[in-house]
DNA sequence: ATGCAAATGCGAATGATTCGCAACTAAAAT
DNA sequence: ATTTTAGTTGCGAATCATTCGCATTTGCAT
């Protein structure tokens, strides 16, 4: 995929600026960076405003056709710098899938939590809770490591794909 | 890293065949390979060994790079192919780590297992044995998704890291 | 020995992510 | 309100692991 080829839009300059009054869509999100001490700035207010409307997990590619499709003015390395930006501050969970070769991001929901992915169509569900607990100090007195993560990915057919595939 | 340009061996063409005899160093692999159905071919045979001699989770380049130490032509898109091919027949697994951006291989152990990683020095270790056992019936049950398999990687800090890090 | 499908080598292509650098902009200082 | 300044963005080029295309070579059955 060659995400810049798209939408004739060659170079914005006069026309950045095109967002000024469009500050603050959804009023929490000002606050929501100023708190985490993340300087403000529309590209970044439009892009949590996106992770919000995606509501799940997402790639960067993703974020930023949804922002194009809204005529929202961003390039695609300043989503990938952002996305960084917000992960270093908590703000999103920057996962590396082991059967995609890319990077999903999703607001940080501050709870513990995995993913369920249908291999069929991919659809991802984030399951909260966790079957590790006790395992991880079990596994630090047998192993003398010190535990630090985990991370972990249940695959699986989703009810949809289940009966599409005719419950073979 | 740019793998190909070191030891100026240009093209081998003539010099390809220089291990008609090398067969088989390892007796075993012969009889291994022809038993998953894989055709025999110096270069993966020669893989396989060097497979062994890892004896452990490793990469492609680093695959290819001992290979070269050796002499032993080959390039590394075969090593590429021949890896996929092992896979395709259960000979290796490949894992794809997330906080590497490079897929790892390793001899299919045909036992269920994960890596425990230390984030400082990135030895792996694999330990054997699931945590998920019951885990995965119990999601099915309330997820309604048929569950397929599941990837877990450990992350901590290995005891000679602990040390060198002064116990922080 | 001979032929053909499969495997290999090489370099070029791919695709996600990062980097360099000049143009911009948010917010601090005046 | 204007200037300053440090941080941010856009763009295209660079990177890096992996894959592909294609001409050449090889394993192996006939």
């Amino acid at each position: 995929m060659k995400p810049n080829s798209e939408s004739g839009s060659k170079r914005v300059k006069t026309v950045a600026g095109a967002g000024q009054g469009t500050i603050g869509k959804s009023s929490g999100n000002k606050e929501m960076l100023e708190s985490c001490g993340i300087k403000l700035t529309r590209q970044r207010l439009d892009l949590l405003e996106q992770l919000k409307k995606a509501d799940g997990p997402i790639t960067a590619e993703q974020l930023f056709l949804n922002l194009r499709e809204e005529a929202a003015a961003i390039s695609l390395s300043t989503v990938y710098r952002i996305l960084d930006a917000f992960e270093l501050k908590g703000l999103v969970e920057k996962v590396v899938s082991a059967d995609e070769n890319k990077a999903i991001y999703e607001l940080n929901r501050h709870e513990h939590g995995h993913h369920l992915i249908c291999t069929q169509c991919k659809v991802r569900m984030t399951i909260t809770g966790c079957p590790l607990a006790g395992y991880e100090e079990a596994l630090a007195r047998s192993t003398n490591y010190r535990i630090t993560g985990h991370r972990l990915e249940v695959y699986g057919l989703c009810p949809k794909c289940q009966s599409e595939l005719g419950m073979l």
